[in-house]
DNA sequence: CTGAAGGCCATCG
DNA sequence: ACGATGGCCTTCA
């Protein structure tokens, strides 16, 4: 059956009207750091939470960035589409991290989207943000 | 299943 | 300060 994206704020602008510019992989971070442990998000549905994103610049915003405290972010709970831990220099820990907060995976190394997929902030999140759901 | 395309920006020297 | 570099996806054929 495999998730389907969380209905985002799509098509959100900022407060000011303008459509988000560049502090789109901070804002990546903001989100990816308000999972709770033992959820996880794919990397497309934490890009159709924010205007302008594909999922391929929320993997960048994740790699690039040098953990001045390692792993205060948890950039372990985002997964690709499958369900599973995509192949980058710490996905063993990755994996590690993820089982260590309960997360099952199968023997086709995915784990099970209807358990742990996270829903998303609440829209409050957003407007905190200068961001707003669409209107 | 394999392959190819799309096309950003924080970090580092 | 500035240019070069790197890097955890998803969808479609």
């Amino acid at each position: 059956m495999i998730d389907r994206l969380p209905q985002a704020p799509h098509g959100a602008t900022d407060t000011t009207g303008a459509s988000v510019p560049a502090r789109r992989y901070a804002l990546v971070r903001a989100l990816v750091a308000e999972i709770p442990a033992g959820r996880v998000a794919s990397y497309g549905q934490i890009a159709a939470m924010l205007p302008g994103l594909t999922a391929r610049q929320v993997g960048y915003a994740l790699s690039g960035r040098r953990d001045p405290v390692p792993h205060a972010l948890p950039w372990h709970r985002v997964v690709n589409a499958r369900g599973a831990v995509s192949p980058h220099a710490g996905a063993a820990d990755q994996r590690r991290r993820l089982e260590a907060e309960g997360i099952a995976f199968d023997r086709r190394d995915r784990l099970d989207w209807s358990r742990h997929r996270w829903a998303g902030p609440g829209h409050v999140w957003f407007i905190a943000r200068g961001l707003a759901p669409d209107r």
